[in-house]
RNA sequence: GGGCUUGUAGCUCAGUUGGUUAGAGCACUGUGCUGAUAACGCAGGGGUCACAGGUUCGAAUCCUGUCAAGCCCA
C-alpha cells in the first residue's frame, strides 16, 4: 500500500475541480451538518445579497470571510446551520425594470400597472442567480442556497408584519414628517443616488434678516438664508452651544443705530470693515430660549415657537452663526424640530407653489417668490442686506427643476427612545476591527434619530397599516390570519405585495367606515434586518429553531453595512427582544484595483473573479484575501497578486508534500508502522514550532482574527521547506532504514497532516487534497473529509520556546556563515576546515556547541567552534544600548553614551567579563553599567573571512589543503553527475554504471572519494575507462580540470 | 460641512509599553546552492516613515494642525 504519487507540478484548477466533485458526490457539506447534530450551536447569519447583478470580487471577499469561521467551528465540533438568503426588494430592482421600459416617473409605472411592474421586479431579482450559484460553489463558500430565505415570500413578509405589529402595540410606530429632496414638477421625492446625478452651480439670493427680540425690540438676531421662500415657515433660530456670539451696535445709514446679535467669528464677513461697537460677548447656550418676533403669521403655529434653540449643525463658515429653522424644508431643521417639539409649518403645495394661506404669494412657484419676499422684508425694515450667492445646488436629473427639500408624511419607528440601550448592547459586541464599535457604529447610535421606515414605492414589503377613510382610525395588521378574519374571507393565498394587498378592505372598528391600506412600503433594510425572525417565519412556525438560532455568533459584511444591515439587525433586536442580534462581527474594507482606485464599471477596472479563479484557483484567491491585509482595511487587488500566493506559498507546500510522498513510497513507509524513533534536534524543533503554530492559529480563530489565523502558517511552511526539509533531505534518501529515518518520516508526516487541518478553513481544496492522500488513503476509518476531521490540539508538552529560540539563532548563524563564505569567495561545494562563531552570551555559546553538526553540514566545514575571546579576538567593539540605558537613566543617557564610547573598548570588555559591571564617573556622578546594558562584540583577527551582525560573528578559515581541494572536486563531480542523471531522464532511484576519464587531479580526487561518489549517484560500478557505445556521454570542465564521463543505466 | 479609517521601499504589507542602523516578501542586479521546488541562500541598489509644528535625552510610534485617498452621513 502506498500514497497516490504526487508530481511536483500542480494543476491547481484540475485539482480543485476534482475536489468539488468529491464533495458533491459524497455530500460532504451535508455531512458537516449531520455529523455535528447535537453539538453546540454556532449561529451564522447570511446577510442577503441581491442577485440582480453579477457577483464581483468584493462578493468573493465577503463570501470567503463568511465561510472561514464556520468551517473552523465545524472542525471544533459545532453545529453550524448555514442558510443562504436573498434580498429581493427595493429601489435598485425597480430602477432596473424602469430602465428596461424607459420609464422616467412614477405615473408611468402606475399607468403600466403595478401588478405587471411588480411581477417583472420579482422575476428580475433572480436574473443572475446562476452566476451567483456557480461562483459560490467554485470558491467553496459552503452555504445552503436550496433552502435560502427570500425576502419577497409571503411567509417572510408576514413575519415582518408581526414585528411591526409588536412595535405598533407598544406605540413605537408613528406618522410624522420626513424632509426629502423633492422635484415639484415630477411630484416625487428623489433617492440619494438620483440627487447626486443632478448637482449644478446655482445663483441664489443671499439675505440677512433681522429678527427683533420680544423682550427688547431694539435688539435683533441676525440670520442668513439662501432660500427666502422658506421664511414664512420659520419657527425658530438655531445657535451653536459653544459658539461665541456678540451683541454689537452700529450706525444705520438712515440715521440712528441698531443692536444686532451674531457669531463673533463672522463679524468681519458680515460688516466688512464697517465701524461697530461690541457691547457684549457670550456663548450660544446663553441665547437658548430667547424669543423673537415672528416674521410671518400666515399659518399660526400650533405649538410654542419663535425662540432660539441649540443645534450642533451651526457653523461659523458662512452666514451669521444663527440659522433660520423651517422644519418643513430642511432635514436638520426637522430633526431639531422633533427634538424641541417645534411646530411644522407647511406653506407649500406639492407642486411647489405657495398655499392659499400665504396670501401675498398664493399659487406662485416658491423660487419665483424670492424677490418679492425680499422686497417685503426690506419694506418692513427687517432686511439687513440682500445679494446673490453662487453655490452648488441639486436639480432634478430628469427635468432640471431645482429640487426643494420638502417634508412629506412618513412613518417612523421610535428607535431614539432606545438609544441608550442600543449603545449599551453594542458595547458587548465584538467588532473586527475594533474601532467600528465605538467609532463609526457607536457614533451612529449616539446620534440616533427615529428610523424613517416608509417608502413611496411599489416593489417592497407593504406597510401593514389600514386607515379608515371616514374617521382616520388606523389599525396595524400582524398576520394574514388577522387580515382574513377582519376581511371576512380566506386570504392565505393572497400575494402580500401591491397592488393585491391594497384591494383588501374591511370595516372600521370605530365608525364602520371603509379601512384601506396606507400607500407606503417599508425600507428594505427593515426586510434584511428582520431575517433572524422572518427566515424561519417566526413566530408562526419554527419557534424552536428560532430560539436555537438567535442571536448570531457571527456575521460578516462590508463596512458600508454599518448603517445598513448591521444597524437594522441591532435596532430590531434591541427594540423587539432587548438583545444583541450578533455577538461577533467582521467588517470588511473595500476592494480597490491594482492602482488603488475604486473598482467601478465606469472606470472599466473591474477584475472579473473568474479570471482569478481560472488562473490560480479558489484557494490562492481566498488565501490572498485572508493574508494580504487586515479585513477592515481597503485592499488593492489584481490577478497577479493572487499569483504570488501560488508561487510563494501553495507551491512551496505542494513540493514538500510531493517530496514526502515520493520518498515515502520508495521506502514503503507507512504512518504508524514503526515506533522506534530517535528524534533529532531538527525534528523536535519542527514539532515544537508545529504545536506553537497550532496554538497560535487556534487562538486567532477564536478571536475572529483571519490574518492571525493564516499568516503564521506561511512562515511555518517557509521554515518547513527551506530549513527543516533542506537540512533533512539526506535522512530521507539514505539507504538504511534506521530509527533516525523513521523519525524524519514521522515528523514530516505529522507536520503535513496537521497543516492540512490548520489550512482547511482557509484553503479548503488543498487541505482536502493533502488529507485524502495522507490520511484517508491508508486509514478508511478516519473522517471522510478534512472538513469533518477534528481540529488539531496543540500539545503543550512538545512546545519548547527555548528550542524555538535556539534554532532561530542557529539559522541566523548559518546565514552569517554563508555571508562569510561569499565574502571569501569560497563556494559552498568547497569544504573548509573551520568555522568559528562569536555570540552574545553564555547560553548562546552552548547553542553553538549543541548544534555544531548541523552548522558544519550546512556550511560545509570540517569543524565548528567558538571564537576564543582571549586569543583570537584582537579587538572588541562596544555599543551602549539605548533601550536599557535610556529607560534607566533618562536624560542622562546621552552623557553616558558619550562616556562609554570614549572608553577603550578592550577595557570595557575586560571589566564586564571580569567584574560583571563597568564603573564610570560622569560629571562627578558614579555609575555602574551592567553587561546587558551594552553590546560587546568580538571582532575576529585577520586571516578569517568574517561576517557580523549585531553581536554575532561568523569567521571562516579559508586556507585550503590538498585534501580539502580534492574533496571539493569530488563534490563538484557528484553535482555534475547528478545533473546529468536528471537530464538523461533517469528516475531518482535508478542505478547506474559510470565510466570516467579525467585530468590527473580530478581523477585522483574521484579515486579517493570513490565511495562517497558512488553512494551519492547510485553508481553500482565506477570504471576509469572509456565508456561503451550505449552510454550517454558528458564532457565538462571545472576548477581547472576536465572530465568526460559516460553513464549506463544498470 | 461632520464622523470614522488609511497614508512606511517600484508593488503588497510588518513594525511590540517611544530606544537611536525602520524590516519582510515580490520585482531588479550579482553570486552561490540543489536529484523536492514554479524554488531557495548570500550580497547589493531602492525610504524626507504623506507634510508641518510640538512633547521627549530619544518619535514611524505620543499630541496639534495640514494635505491626499476612501467610506458613511449632512
Amino acid at each position: 500500500m502506498s500514497f497516490k504519487p504526487v508530481s511536483p507540478k500542480l494543476d491547481v484548477v484540475a485539482m480543485e475541480e476534482g475536489i468539488l466533485k468529491f464533495w458533491k458526490r459524497e455530500k460532504i457539506f451535508e455531512k458537516t451538518l449531520s455529523t455535528r447534530e447535537g453539538g453546540p450551536e454556532f449561529v451564522f447569519y447570511e446577510g442577503p445579497p441581491t442577485a440582480n447583478g453579477k457577483p464581483g470580487v468584493h462578493h468573493v471577499l465577503a463570501r470567503a470571510f463568511k465561510d472561514l469561521f464556520p468551517r473552523y467551528r465545524i472542525m471544533r465540533g459545532y453545529h453550524v446551520s448555514r442558510r443562504g438568503g436573498w434580498d429581493t426588494h427595493g429601489l435598485p430592482v425597480e430602477i432596473e425594470v424602469e430602465k428596461k421600459h424607459g420609464f422616467t416617473n412614477k405615473q408611468q409605472i402606475e399607468e403600466y400597472g403595478i401588478d405587471k411592474f411588480n411581477a417583472e421586479c420579482r422575476k428580475s431579482v433572480f436574473n443572475y442567480i446562476q452566476d451567483w450559484e456557480r461562483l459560490t460553489d467554485r470558491i467553496a463558500y459552503w452555504v445552503d442556497l436550496e433552502t435560502a430565505y427570500v425576502t419577497f415570500t409571503n411567509d417572510y413578509i408576514e413575519s415582518i408584519w408581526w414585528i411591526l405589529r409588536q412595535f405598533w402595540d407598544r406605540d413605537l410606530l408613528y406618522q410624522g414628517f420626513k424632509v426629502v429632496p423633492y422635484c415639484p414638477r415630477c411630484g416625487t421625492p428623489l433617492s440619494d443616488h438620483e440627487v447626486a446625478l443632478g448637482y449644478d452651480e446655482a445663483s441664489d439670493p443671499s439675505v440677512f434678516v433681522r429678527l427683533p427680540l420680544v423682550e427688547d425690540p431694539s435688539t435683533a438676531l441676525l440670520v442668513w438664508t439662501t432660500t427666502p421662500w422658506t421664511l414664512p415657515a420659520n419657527v425658530a433660530v438655531a445657535a451653536g452651544e459653544e459658539v461665541d456670539y456678540v451683541k454689537v451696535e452700529h450706525a444705520l445709514p438712515e440715521g440712528g443705530s441698531e443692536k444686532l446679535i451674531l457669531a463673533q467669528a463672522l463679524l468681519e464677513k458680515v460688516f466688512r470693515g464697517e465701524e461697530i461697537k461690541v457691547l457684549e460677548t457670550f456663548k450660544g447656550k446663553k441665547l437658548k430660549g430667547v424669543h423673537y418676533q415672528p416674521l410671518y403669521t400666515f399659518i399660526p403655529p400650533e405649538k410654542k415657537a419663535h425662540y432660539v434653540i441649540l443645534g450642533d449643525f451651526v457653523s461659523t463658515e458662512d452666514g451669521t452663526g444663527l440659522v433660520h429653522i423651517a422644519p418643513a424644508f430642511g432635514a436638520d431643521d426637522m430633526r431639531v424640530a422633533m427634538e424641541y417639539d417645534l411646530p411644522v409649518i407647511m406653506t407649500v403645495a406639492p407642486d411647489g407653489t405657495f398655499l392659499p394661506e400665504v396670501t401675498p404669494w398664493r399659487g406662485v412657484f416658491v423660487k419665483d417668490a424670492d424677490p418679492d419676499i425680499t422686497k417685503d422684508l426690506e419694506r418692513r425694515g427687517l432686511l439687513y442686506r440682500a445679494e446673490r450667492y453662487v453655490h452648488t445646488y441639486p436639480f432634478c436629473w430628469r427635468c432640471k427643476t431645482p429640487l426643494l427639500y420638502y417634508a412629506r408624511e412618513a412613518w417612523y419607528i421610535r428607535t431614539s427612545q432606545f438609544k441608550q440601550r442600543m449603545v449599551e448592547l453594542n458595547k458587548t459586541i465584538h467588532w473586527v476591527p475594533e474601532h467600528i464599535r465605538d467609532g463609526r457604529f457607536g457614533n451612529w447610535l449616539e446620534n440616533n434619530i427615529d428610523w424613517a421606515l416608509s417608502r413611496e414605492r411599489y416593489w417592497g414589503t407593504p406597510l401593514p397599516v389600514w386607515e379608515c377613510e371616514t374617521c382616520k382610525h388606523q389599525h396595524c395588521i400582524g398576520s394574514v390570519a388577522e387580515l382574513s378574519q377582519l376581511a371576512g374571507r380566506d386570504l392565505s393565498e393572497l400575494d402580500l405585495h401591491r397592488p393585491y394587498v391594497d384591494h383588501v378592505h374591511f370595516p372600521c372598528q370605530k365608525c364602520g367606515g371603509k379601512m384601506t391600506r396606507v400607500p407606503e412600503l417599508i425600507d428594505v433594510w427593515f426586510d434584511s434586518g428582520s431575517m433572524p425572525y422572518a427566515q424561519w417565519h417566526y413566530p408562526f412556525e419554527n419557534q424552536h429553531i428560532f430560539k436555537q438560532q438567535y442571536p448570531a455568533d457571527y456575521i460578516c459584511e462590508a463596512v458600508d453595512q454599518t448603517r445598513g444591515w448591521f444597524y437594522s439587525l441591532h435596532a430590531i433586536g434591541t427594540l423587539l427582544n432587548d438583545s444583541v442580534t450578533f455577538k461577533n462581527v467582521v467588517c470588511l474594507g473595500l476592494i480597490l484595483d491594482g492602482e488603488g482606485r475604486k473598482m467601478s464599471k465606469s472606470l472599466g477596472n473591474i477584475v472579473n473573479p473568474w479570471d482569478v479563479l481560472n488562473a490560480h484557483g479558489a484557494d490562492a484567491f481566498r488565501w490572498y484575501l485572508y493574508t494580504a491585509t487586515p479585513p477592515g482595511n481597503e485592499r488593492r487587488f489584481s490577478v497577479d497578486l493572487v499569483g504570488e500566493v501560488m508561487r510563494n506559498f501553495t507551491l512551496t507546500l505542494w513540493n514538500v508534500y510531493s517530496f514526502f510522498v515520493t520518498y515515502a513510497n520508495l521506502d514503503h513507509w507507512q504512518p504508524g508502522a514503526a515506533s522506534d524513533f530517535s528524534y533529532s534536534h531538527l525534528d523536535k524543533w519542527l514539532l515544537s514550532e508545529l504545536n506553537t503554530l497550532v496554538r497560535n492559529v487556534t487562538a486567532a480563530y477564536e478571536e475572529f482574527d483571519a490574518t492571525g489565523a493564516t499568516r503564521p502558517i506561511e512562515k511555518f511552511v517557509e521554515n518547513l521547506s527551506t530549513w527543516y526539509l533542506r537540512r533533512s533531505r539526506r535522512r530521507f534518501w539514505k539507504s538504511d532504514s534506521d530509527s533516525d529515518k523513521q523519525a524524519a518520516y514521522a515528523t514530516l508526516y505529522t507536520a503535513l497532516v496537521t497543516l492540512s487541518k490548520l489550512l482547511a478553513p482557509a484553503m479548503p481544496f488543498l487541505a482536502e487534497e493533502l488529507y485524502q492522500n495522507l490520511v484517508r488513503s491508508w486509514n478508511p476509518n478516519a473522517p471522510e473529509s478534512v472538513h469533518l476531521a477534528e481540529w488539531p490540539q496543540a500539545d503543550e508538552a512538545l512546545i519548547d520556546e527555548k528550542l524555538n529560540r535556539e534554532m532561530a539563532l542557529v539559522m541566523r548563524l548559518a546565514s552569517l556563515g554563508h555571508a562569510a563564505r561569499a565574502r571569501a569567495n569560497r563556494k559552498v561545494r568547497q569544504p573548509l576546515s573551520e568555522a568559528a562563531f562569536s555570540v552574545a552570551n553564555l547560553n548562546e555559546r552552548e547553542v553553538v556547541r549543541t548544534y555544531d553538526d548541523l552548522l558544519a553540514d550546512e556550511l560545509n566545514v570540517k569543524r565548528v567552534r567558538l571564537l576564543d575571546a582571549s586569543t583570537e579576538a584582537v579587538q572588541h567593539a562596544v555599543k551602549p544600548l539605548p533601550k536599557q540605558l535610556g529607560q534607566k537613566y533618562g536624560n542622562k543617557f546621552p552623557l553616558l553614551q558619550k562616556a562609554i564610547l570614549a572608553l577603550n573598548p578592550e577595557e570595557v570588555a575586560q571589566a564586564l567579563v571580569a567584574e560583571g559591571k563597568l564603573r564610570l564617573q560622569v560629571e562627578g556622578q558614579a555609575y555602574e553599567i551592567l553587561p546587558d546594558e551594552v553590546e560587546v562584540k568580538a571582532l575576529a583577527k585577520e586571516g578569517f573571512a568574517v561576517a557580523e551582525e549585531g553581536s554575532y560573528v561568523a569567521a571562516l578559515v579559508t586556507e585550503l589543503t590538498p585534501e580539502l581541494i580534492a574533496e571539493g572536486l569530488a563534490r563538484e563531480f557528484v553535482r555534475r553527475v547528478q545533473e546529468f542523471r536528471k537530464e538523461s531522464g533517469l528516475d531518482v532511484a535508478d542505478r547506474i554504471h559510470l565510466y570516467v576519464q579525467a585530468t590527473d587531479m580530478l581523477r585522483e580526487a574521484i579515486h579517493r572519494h570513490r565511495e562517497y561518489i558512488t553512494g551519492e549517484t547510485l553508481t553500482l560500478d565506477l570504471f576509469f575507462a572509456p565508456a561503451p557505445p550505449e552510454a550517454r556521454l558528458s564532457q565538462e570542465s571545472f576548477d581547472g580540470e576536465a572530465v568526460t564521463f559516460g553513464l549506463v543505466k544498470a
